[in-house]
DNA sequence: AGGTATTCACATGAAACTATTCTCTGAGTTAGG
DNA sequence: TAACTCAGAGAATAGTTTCATGTGAATACCTGT
């Protein structure tokens, strides 16, 4: 673009009135002063937590619900003003919140320890130690003051499924052995059968207590909606019925508060780069276009080398016919290796790949049997043409494969 | 025809291995007193 | 002698490989009619 082009369309672009006031409000974690529809699981909550403040151990809580039914928040909201209070009586109660899913944060019973150890102010090299090692300075720590410690470990199904609930198992039995501080966990998960891969003793002793966040309906849904907007946008620049169909489209989606929210703001900001001053019902199909599209070339593009070719070999191979097969895809595959002279990975590994693809939702395996023929995964691509094209361009462009060749 | 046994082509699981990143420790080295 | 350097041992972790076992149903093979 030409220089002054340029600077002209910065200007332009402050002169145009922004259809948002705030925009801020529509970020998916922006705490409000008010949740709509959770009164019950607030008050729950706060029940449960509230001996602390007598400073006598609370309940541990089991929180379950899928996912945007607002069981971050809740909790969120509930430990800050319990901890608001405490502040305010001089109540020794210490909050942390981790998310179990954060790669390279808290995914590991190491990790996890180690960064509630940097929360008290320790420094812990990110390896390198034992971690019994670890539990010990975590020990230690603890004692050293006596307060209540609120645990909050949020997406904890992603813990435990990676390392199993030995980390749970010795977070409930150092309550025990501490004399000054407790410990009281909050668990997190939109795994609603999740305990039942726990060992009994931990079950019982983490589901002391147990919440459950049911899915918003779409009323409650358009409340929120509304509610946000209000703040988020100027008046009047929504299309009649916008937060109808809106909430509409998330309770589609079991009932999925997040999702509706995030369509909202992609519709907005659609609407502002076109220069539109009126953000039309219309947008939202844009929006739900553009949000899955963004979603699938972000996966994509960050997937690791072997992963890209597995994925391309399946494009491939379902562009000429609408059933395919692993040992189909583990032969093209080889081939492309040799191309881009690359050691192939086992047949095994590419199984578990394809495994990952599909949980990922780009691709769909389902395990067939062809009876006397074998036993094998029946593949498929879940995308449209349009977004399988881009993924077919990201590929090339990547791996600098070539599309039509013959392998 | 009807029933049973085989068999294929992988799936699925578990354990072991590899490579990388990092700490800690102690031996050897160096520089200053 | 104190400070410094550096190699080696041990850990955590991610990504694989190796080995072992499992499996659903289309066929092959019987069996008795």
């Amino acid at each position: 673009m030409e220089e002054k082009g340029l600077s002209g369309f910065f200007e332009d672009y402050l002169k145009r009135k922004s259809l948002f006031k705030d925009k801020h409000s529509l970020q998916l974690y922006y705490t409000l002063e008010q949740i709509f529809h959770r009164e019950d699981q607030i008050k729950q909550t706060a029940n449960i937590l509230a001996p602390a403040l007598r400073e006598e151990k609370p309940s541990n809580v089991f929180i379950y619900g899928k996912t945007g039914t607002g069981k971050t928040l809740t909790a969120k909201y509930v430990t800050k003003q319990l901890k608001e209070t405490a502040q305010k009586q001089k109540i020794p109660i210490k909050i942390i919140y981790v998310n179990c899913k954060l790669k390279k944060l808290a995914d590991t019973e190491y990790r996890l320890i180690a960064q509630l150890l940097r929360e008290y102010g320790e420094e812990i090299p990110i390896t390198g130690l034992p971690t019994d090692e670890v539990y010990n300075i975590f020990f230690q720590t603890i004692e050293k003051e006596k307060h209540t410690l609120i645990l909050i470990l949020d997406e904890i199904d992603q813990l435990v499924g990676k390392t199993g609930d030995e980390l749970l198992y010795n977070l409930t039995r150092i309550n025990s052995e501490l004399k000054n501080a407790q410990i009281t966990l909050v668990g997190i998960s939109n795994d609603l059968v999740f305990t039942d891969i726990l060992d009994p003793r931990v079950k019982s002793s983490l589901s002391e207590e147990e919440i459950i966040f049911p899915p918003y309906n779409a009323m409650q849904i358009q409340n929120i909606l509304q509610q946000r907007a209000k703040k988020a946008f100027t008046e009047g620049i929504l299309e009649e019925g916008l937060i109808e169909k809106c909430a509409a489209y998330a309770a589609r989606e079991h009932g999925d508060a997040r999702r509706a929210i995030e369509l909202l703001r992609v519709a907005a900001e659609i609407t502002e780069r076109a220069q539109e001053q009126k953000i039309l019902i219309t947008d939202l199909d844009k929006a739900e276009k553009k949000i899955e599209k963004d979603r699938i070339v972000d996966i994509v593009t960050t997937q690791p080398k072997q992963h890209k070719i597995v994925l391309f070999s399946t494009l491939k191979l379902c562009e000429e016919k609408k059933a395919i097969f692993t040992g189909e895809i583990y032969n093209l595959y080889e081939n492309l290796c040799k191309d881009v002279q690359l050691r192939p990975l086992t047949q095994r590994r590419i199984g578990d790949i394809i495994t990952e693809l599909d949980m990922l939702g780009i691709i769909t395996a389902k395990v067939i049997s062809k009876g006397r023929y074998g036993r094998t995964r029946e593949i498929s691509i879940n995308t449209n043409s349009t977004i399988t094209q881009k993924m077919v361009k990201i590929l090339i462009d990547d791996l600098g494969l070539e599309w039509n060749k013959q392998y």
